[in-house]
DNA sequence: GTTGACTTCCAAAACGTTTTGGAAAATTAT
DNA sequence: ATAATTTTCCAAAACGTTTTGGAAGTCAAC
């Protein structure tokens, strides 16, 4: 529509003076520029995004790499945290855009077509694997970037976690605290970090009291896997009485398993990640989340100062988790007292 | 890093046949093309996408304009309706950037500045509203773009919906035939369209019936609203015996609040969108959901058509309704043969 | 009135592509 | 052999900005 030209041509001005008003120069005096502010936000003019990132070579476009994951996407909540990180990107001029692996192409193609293309100045990585090939290439690339999890990477990278190893050792502890002796794990597959490190914090309880930790079962992060594993977990010959989840939606699927079951209505629960739904589950799922106010914002913010050129080792948040008791985690009762229930 | 520049003096050609060899134009010899593409991919080289599109006039970009709606943003099962979309457009080289309000913001700004700076082929609207200012100024810029959701412009428009009005129709006139005569209904809030065809197929089906539609409460359509809802309809004088839920996370919250009632449990349920926690609800919830194989395909096809230039009115799609029973919508004793029970 | 500093503006060069309008070379038709 | 056609290539112009490197003009100091 209007460009550049037109609106110069149209103040009697050149081109440069225009374009420097607009961006705020002090070579351009007072009067002309609020001539110009004036007749710009008249005819609504905007510069041309194309031209301008052509010429600042700087896409102004940060990708997230979607994987098409078994099941569905991603946690329910999780387009919140994307909404949230775009909105503070906007802030600094910069898009979002969600990048869903293709079918019959690896994440990695897909990232390098981002990178070789230059269509993005950063990359927010989500579902991060123990071993993710996608940082191996960002870091070779030298591309700016966050994940949304830890990896094992040699070298350091940006990236945003919740301390799910505390949050999962914790809320062991106080099943054990509790009586319980038999704590079951309904794992989430363990390349995926954040799956990984839940597990060891249940692990690491269980074998730090002497109990035994093979009450464990891995399925997909979504309801049916954890419906499927808790079946399987209360079908061995050994039944816990309490059960952590490795996420708020496997809960759900194993709350309905625990449904199915005789006696099944005894046994504990802990989810993670306190899906809005989890306050409306029968019985109210326990959960945990990860503390601090607006996490898409503070990733948003870990993106920008990569771009800045921050160092990566000083863009890397853990953040604690907190343990939100409603009422599945409290379905025993209270064990009669035995020789070692000497608590309280 | 690699230009278009480099790699033609590498192979001693102009710019121009480089160019022109990668995209497949006939006017370079195959033995000239092979060798281009083969130093093309050797060194990794895409064009630089900026330059593109400025040159090609377009931006390969799709936004979707996310609402800071009350509660939380979607329906849980939103981001892999955008995924696909997302992925669909990248088949064409078009991206989807994901555009949340900015607080004090009006969404209608934000279009503006999508549209002005000319950073958009087209747009993506969701929550879409009877009366939607969004679709007004797009079609007064010429904008392709398409709703999810119908609406009550004037002017045709390019648009994905689900049947809602005979979807809740035909659930209402089931709970009808099943002996209901108190059919209440937790309604979305009425400025959304998806919400008022629910209420008006609910209402119809009662209508014709000669039984009273006077048991509707309305609220967010989020777990708590459908929680707050449902509390307010049995609060009433006359309570209802089966209850439409605007959406599955509204039904979860009624189901939640029914389990606080006496005699909550024999009052029916049934939602709308099939999200994945709800065939693990207590009891498992009957719901409804549209039919057809992947809508966020769909919706991609449908962008790229618009931005083909193609006509609105060929760009509407109406997609039926199929009702999942599960348990939820069972919970009533079979009513006791009266006088007006002859049906069977 | 010359010098220097400051203010205000601008022409032209970039950014890296795609596209236009030929030109040279090779092939075919006459 | 020449003309006509086809094939293969390319120089230069555009896309709409931002940025560079001044050029005038104004003002104060000497």
């Amino acid at each position: 529509m209007s460009n550049l030209k037109q609106l110069a041509r149209s103040l009697g001005l050149s081109i440069t003076t225009v374009s420097r008003a607009l961006d705020g120069y002090s070579d351009v005096s007072a009067k002309t520029r609020q001539r110009v502010v004036e007749a710009a936000s008249a005819t609504g003019y905007q510069p041309n995004a194309s031209a301008r990132r052509l010429r600042r070579r700087r896409a102004e476009l940060v990708a997230v790499t979607l994987p098409t994951a078994p099941g569905h996407i991603g946690p329910p909540h999780f387009l919140d945290i994307l909404s949230a990180c775009a909105e503070h990107l906007a802030l600094s001029g910069l898009n979002l855009v969600i990048a869903p692996v293709p079918r019959g192409q690896s994440e990695l193609e897909m990232c390098r077509s981002f990178v070789d293309g230059q269509r993005i100045d950063a990359m927010l990585l989500v579902r991060t694997k123990r071993h993710d090939e996608r940082v191996e290439l960002l870091q070779s690339r030298g591309i700016p970037f966050v994940t949304h999890g830890r990896t094992e990477s040699r070298q350091p990278h940006a990236f945003l976690d919740g301390d799910g190893f505390s949050g999962f050792r914790d809320a062991t502890q106080r099943f054990i605290a509790d009586g319980h002796t038999l704590i079951g794990h309904v794992a989430g597959p363990q390349e995926f970090s954040f799956a990984h490190y839940r597990r060891l914090g249940w692990e690491h309880a269980l074998k730090n009291a002497n109990l035994t930790s093979t009450l464990i079962t891995e399925g997909d992060p979504t309801e049916h896997g954890g419906y499927a594993a808790a079946k399987i977990l209360m079908s061995g010959m050994i039944k816990p009485t309490a059960i952590l989840c490795a996420t708020d939606e496997m809960a759900v699927g194993a709350l309905r398993a625990l449904r199915e079951i005789p006696e099944g209505n005894i046994v504990s629960i802990v989810g993670h990640d306190d899906l809005p739904m989890s306050a409306f589950t029968d019985p109210p799922l326990s959960t945990m989340r990860m503390t601090g106010e607006d996490i898409g914002a503070r990733i948003a913010s870990l993106l920008l100062r990569a771009i800045g050129g921050e160092a990566p080792e000083t863009l890397q948040e853990i953040h604690p988790v907190e343990f939100l008791p409603r009422a599945s985690h409290r379905r025993t009762p209270r064990p009669a007292a035995t020789g070692m229930d000497t608590h309280k």
